[in-house]
This record gives structure tokens, sequence and C-alpha cells, in this order.
DNA sequence: GCCAACGTTGGC
DNA sequence: GCCAACGTTGGC
């Protein structure tokens, strides 16, 4: 089994959002890299749910439960969704500065690479992470 | 609200 | 195929 990390605008859409769908389809994502990695997520991995902008927070914890397919908001075969189902949200949310100062989170490609929407995390990583929820 | 970082586009 | 221009993201 896999980990990830995907970010989000909760302008856009929240994990509050999430709370009240139960499940959502990810789409909308328009970067290759990105991409390439969803199109990497099988059922079951697990997925890190992080807000960008406003709490700069790693909010919760959801499921892929259906893997990347043709993105349903455009014709342009190159863009891939995920089904994704929420877990739980987290009663504590590591914020990115307590994860720019978690020894073994230094290397995380939400610092790494800030822009990046869709992310590989470790086990080694996520175990850090959960740690952190506690 | 600003701006740095970075991905994408398009002219040459 | 290079690179300048441009648009977007996301932290501050």
């Amino acid at each position: 089994m896999a980990y990830w990390l995907v970010k989000s605008d909760p302008d856009s859409y929240s994990i509050s959002d999430l709370q009240k769908d139960i499940s959502t389809v990810w789409d909308g994502v328009r970067n290759y890299q990105a991409r390439n990695n969803m199109n990497k997520m099988k059922k079951g991995d697990l997925v890190l749910v992080y807000h960008s902008n406003k709490e700069k927070a790693i909010m919760g914890l959801a499921k892929v439960i259906k893997e990347a397919r043709q993105d349903p908001t455009t014709d342009d075969e190159r863009w891939t969704a995920v089904d994704l189902k929420l877990e739980k949200v987290f009663n504590k949310q590591p914020d990115l500065a307590l994860i720019k100062k978690t020894k073994g989170l230094e290397d995380i490609a939400l610092i790494k690479q800030s822009r990046l929407s869709v992310m590989p995390i470790t086990k080694k990583e996520y175990d850090i992470i959960m740690k952190l929820t506690k």
C-alpha cells in the first residue's frame, strides 16, 4: 500500500466539504507531475489532505476508492481523476511550521516542491505525521 | 495584497 | 529546441 498527500485550497474544496459529501471525485488536476502521481494511486491507498492558503495544515485522512480515470470535468484526455472517501478529520492538525521543524519530514515534497498538489509520502513520513496528529 | 517560484505557451 | 512572457500557486 502507498501513501499520498493532496493539497486543496479550502476556498474551492475543503475537508468539511468532504465530510459532508463522504466521498468525492478528486478532479481538476492540471499538472503533469501531480497527474502522474494520481495515476499511480491504488484502491485502498491512504491520502493525507492538506489545506493550503488558510490553515496550511494537514487536516485529515482519506482513502482511494476508485483509481484514475478520465477527468469528468474536461474532454481533454490528458487529465485524470480519482475518487476519495473521507476516513477521518484529525483532532490535532499539524501545520506547515510544525512539519518544517519535525525531524524526518525535512525532505517531504510539501516543503521541497511547494507547488505540487499531489505527492507521494513514504511510510516513514506517514508514521511521523500520524504521530503529530495524536 | 505582494511576490517568489515554477510550469506552460508560443515566437523565433 | 531555446527562452522570454505570462499565468498560477501558495507562503508570508
